[in-house]
DNA sequence: TGATGTCTGTCGGCTT
DNA sequence: AAGCCGACGGACATCA
């Protein structure tokens, strides 16, 4: 070793084994908050330390290093982590969860630790974070001699689309129709992004390396070949996508490539005057157009609505098969609210499935997709009874998934957690191994229940009792009053206010036997819940696509719904330049008080 | 080399 | 019912 050493060497040196390995993984997230995970909490140094204990109101506190400097130094326990984490987007942040990914107990010198995703804004797939009726996009935008590609992935839905513009001039309002979270712009258009701040300042902007927008690879997304803009920008998202969640998702779409001509020009004006999405005054979306249509059952159909409502059809027999089987809803009010009791109790399958994919789904959410798969032959059979050609086709591809329901529903109790590493997940007679640590497990509390009695007996003590806390284990309280009456082979433990607690051999004997079985129930259960869920992940296209014609289903039935309630009539298309209205009203004024 | 103390926010459990 | 305290689980410093 010089005695001179550089700089760096000087200060990598004195470092810790943990401080090293934090500076590596830090340098690897310089535009996050790093989260770095030790035992239970979350620890952030240096500056994410002052910034996070500013923005979060937590205490900033230091570790102490080798010498004389301190580490500034805040965190939050793991399981309360996400509104902070939240509280962090909200400021425009993004945080990389860096965690433990050994055993501590097999690790040789300090755990091996990493970063297993990036939380970003548009890149949200759990229900924090989302909005249930609108689709949370992050876009990618580059140019190529004077035309703009667009692309955008709804992560959280699986969406995935694009479309080329020539020129600027719609840009902006290509953007607003889809309302992106968060962009992903190249290193070269800070000026074209500055624009793009002032008009959506919420949106989070990444400049990246024109690296990123890298077309190579992207027609595994895609049915046809996309042009090479838009390759780009596709290339990026995905990139950044693999980036931030280290998995490659099974539920990504293929790339949906659109023509801004197939649709309905909507600038950003008339989407704004027209009171599309939201009133002219104030927000939210009541008095707006979306506000008086929407009596969707499920967030699937909401988030359908409003693409609908901004991607208007201009073809004419596209238009036509749904006003026909909007009519043919409007006309069977009974059918039609049998089915919306049965849309009722789906859930959000389309989100529920990309947590799936992504190996993010808990207990608790399969048992909701299973209940609301467990609909769908009952509503494709009232389905049937529609004459309509689009219901038909729902209809028939309406996919009721029985070896998904089947799988759920003989591991997984009906009530299970929302955790997948404190048991209670599996059911009773799906595994050997289980049912017998549970009945060891029983067995023993039994013998501890029966205990207390027979020592109330044994001592005559009345209240004597048998308890259990985290820190203690089992444990023998008697009240002082009753001291004297104690016999010898009781260890005492603790000293309470009134009462001593106390333990014996036998006691403990039984103890560790109910708690190694739970250890292993755990153990067990977690393994059996993970199995299954990577069992269940071949089925997410699927799902998918069943999500898809339910939130359909749900939208025709909204907009038969509001036909009837608000007394609108089917309109007749022509491929004329002309519009007629008879006695027409205007359905955001005439709701007005 | 081992035992003991330290450090976030939260929660359970004891005390008042 | 509110207040107070220790453990949670890692890594590390300090002291024996």
């Amino acid at each position: 070793m010089s005695s001179f050493p550089s700089p760096k060497e000087g200060v990598r040196g004195r470092l810790t084994p943990m401080m090293k390995q934090y500076l590596e993984i830090k340098r690897q997230y310089p535009d996050c908050i790093l989260f770095f995970r030790m035992g239970d909490f979350y620890e952030m140094f240096f500056e994410d330390a002052r910034t996070a204990s500013r923005i979060l109101e937590i205490a900033l506190t230091s570790r102490e290093k080798g010498e004389k400097e301190k580490v500034p130094m805040c965190g939050v326990p793991y399981h309360a982590a996400s509104p902070y984490i939240a509280k962090l987007l909200q400021h425009g942040y993004k945080v990389a969860i860096c965690e433990q990914v050994e055993d501590p107990r097999t690790a040789r010198g300090i755990v091996r630790r990493e970063v297993v995703r990036v939380i970003t804004p548009g890149m949200a797939v759990e229900e924090e974070g989302l909005r249930g009726d609108e689709n949370n996009y992050l876009m990618a935008l580059c140019e190529e001699e004077g035309s703009y590609a667009l692309g955008f992935l709804d992560l959280s839905t699986g969406d995935f689309k694009g479309c080329l513009l020539e020129g600027r001039e719609l840009l902006e309002s290509e953007i607003a129709k889809n309302n992106p979270r968060e962009a992903l712009l190249p290193e070269g258009m800070k000026a074209a992004g500055r624009q793009l701040e002032k008009a959506f300042p919420w949106m989070l902007i990444n400049y990246l390396p024109v690296e990123y927008f890298d077309p190579e690879g992207v027609e595994r997304f895609s049915r046809e070949d996309p042009p090479l803009p838009l390759k780009r920008a596709a290339g990026a998202i995905l990139r950044y996508l693999l980036e931030t969640q280290k998995v490659e998702p099974t539920h990504i779409r293929p790339l949906e490539i659109y023509r801004t001509e197939q649709y309905l020009i909507l600038d950003e004006t008339t989407q704004r005057n027209l009171e599309l999405f939201s009133p002219l005054r104030g927000s939210g979306r009541k008095g707006s157009l979306l506000g008086v249509l929407d009596r969707t059952t499920t967030a699937m159909g909401r988030r359908k609505l409003r693409q609908w409502l901004a991607y208007p059809l201009r073809d004419t027999e596209e238009i036509g098969r749904r006003l026909e089987a909007v009519a043919s809803l409007k006309e069977a009010p009974l059918e039609r609210d049998s089915l919306r009791e049965l849309l009722e109790g789906v859930a959000d399958i389309e989100r529920l499935n990309a947590r799936l994919a992504l190996g993010r789904a808990n207990p608790r959410e399969l048992v909701a997709l299973k209940g609301s798969l467990e609909r769908v032959p009952e509503i494709r059979e009232r389905l049937l009874s529609f004459g309509s050609d689009l219901l038909q086709e729902i209809a028939q591809g309406l996919d009721p998934l029985e070896e998904v329901v089947e799988r759920i529903g003989e591991r997984i109790v009906d009530d299970p957690p929302a955790t997948i590493t404190e048991g209670g997940i599996i059911r009773d007679g799906y595994h050997q191994e289980l049912d017998e640590l549970r009945s060891i497990s029983r067995e023993g509390k039994g013998w501890i229940a029966r205990m207390e009695a027979e020592e109330r007996k044994r001592t005559g003590i009345p209240s004597l009792k048998v308890g259990y806390n985290q820190v203690f284990g089992y444990y023998i309280e008697v009240t002082r009053p009753n001291l004297h009456l104690v016999p010898e082979d009781y260890v005492r433990k603790q000293t309470l206010k009134g009462a001593e607690r106390f333990i014996t051999p036998k006691l403990k004997e039984y103890e560790r036997k109910v708690l190694g079985a739970e250890e292993r129930i755990k153990a067990l259960e977690h393994e059996l819940f993970l199995r299954l869920r990577e069992e269940l992940i071949a089925y997410c296209p699927r799902i998918q696509g069943l999500a898809c014609r339910l939130a359909e289903l749900d939208v025709l039935i909204s907009l038969a719904q509001v036909a009837e309630e608000n007394r609108y009539v089917r309109p007749s298309l022509t491929e004329e330049d002309r519009i007629e209205i008879k006695e027409g009203r205007h359905p955001v004024i005439e709701q007005m008080d």
